[in-house]
DNA sequence: AAATCATATCGTAATATTGCAATATAATAA
DNA sequence: TTATTATATTGCAATATTACGATATGATTT
């Protein structure tokens, strides 16, 4: 089977709104257990460096530096140079975004009680 | 370089509670804009059926069947036939799920306005 | 029964993600 | 200046995801 004129897996992002991809990057951002855990251990601690994360979670250094990476790009915590280690913590924008979008869900599914499947 | 030993490219979920897992599947579940624009269709609509959705978007009909068992599997949405087509909607039971989870940290967020970074 | 309609599944190609060793970088300490 | 410490980047192997044509399945209609 050919697809010669078809960029197989990849995402066709420009089919969909800006705020539907916005959405996607965050939510994607959450979708690894390793993240969850991270931002946990975020929200406990308030700020920590990278070193404690390591020593927290079962995984390599290179790989929570990677996972830290997304959210930051993500939009979910932010990283500032503290000395000759980086302070991370949480970063509120993202979060409102995503708290946004659950919020108006909630708000019309409560409007419509009707049953459906 | 060898990895003989090491399951590359697969998640660890093994070290993670079944929470963070959880989680993390419904969040991967919502991390394509055409998962989110099905949940959005859906939503406005309340209810339709596959075929519904494959006019909505510009993806072929098994990429959509496949998104929808997606967020079916994550407990996103439900879906039951009729007839010869089958009724999809909202699973409001993962949205709350999800919910709760960003209002903890919301909650969380709010008890602590020291700045961090 | 045969045709039609609606959806799911299979197979496959292409890209993305995950994970870590090795290494680079950059600041601090000796 | 030379360690040492902390984090990021590179490179690569393995798995996962995305997308769709072809086809299967299963109900409805003719």
């Amino acid at each position: 089977m050919q697809y010669n004129n078809i960029a197989m897996g990849i995402t066709k992002t420009e089919h969909f709104t800006d705020e539907q991809n916005q959405l996607a990057v965050l939510a994607k951002a959450l979708g690894h257990p390793a993240r969850i855990a991270i931002l946990e251990y975020l929200l406990k601690v308030n700020t920590c460096i990278c070193g404690d994360i390591v020593s927290e979670l079962p995984l390599a250094q290179p790989t929570v530096s990677q996972h830290l990476k997304e959210l930051k790009n993500a939009g979910l915590i932010k990283g500032s140079i503290e000395g000759n280690s980086i302070c991370y913590c949480i970063n509120e924008v993202g979060f409102e975004k995503i708290k946004s979008f659950f919020q108006e869900i909630t708000n019309h599914l409560e409007k419509k009680k009707t049953q459906c499947c």
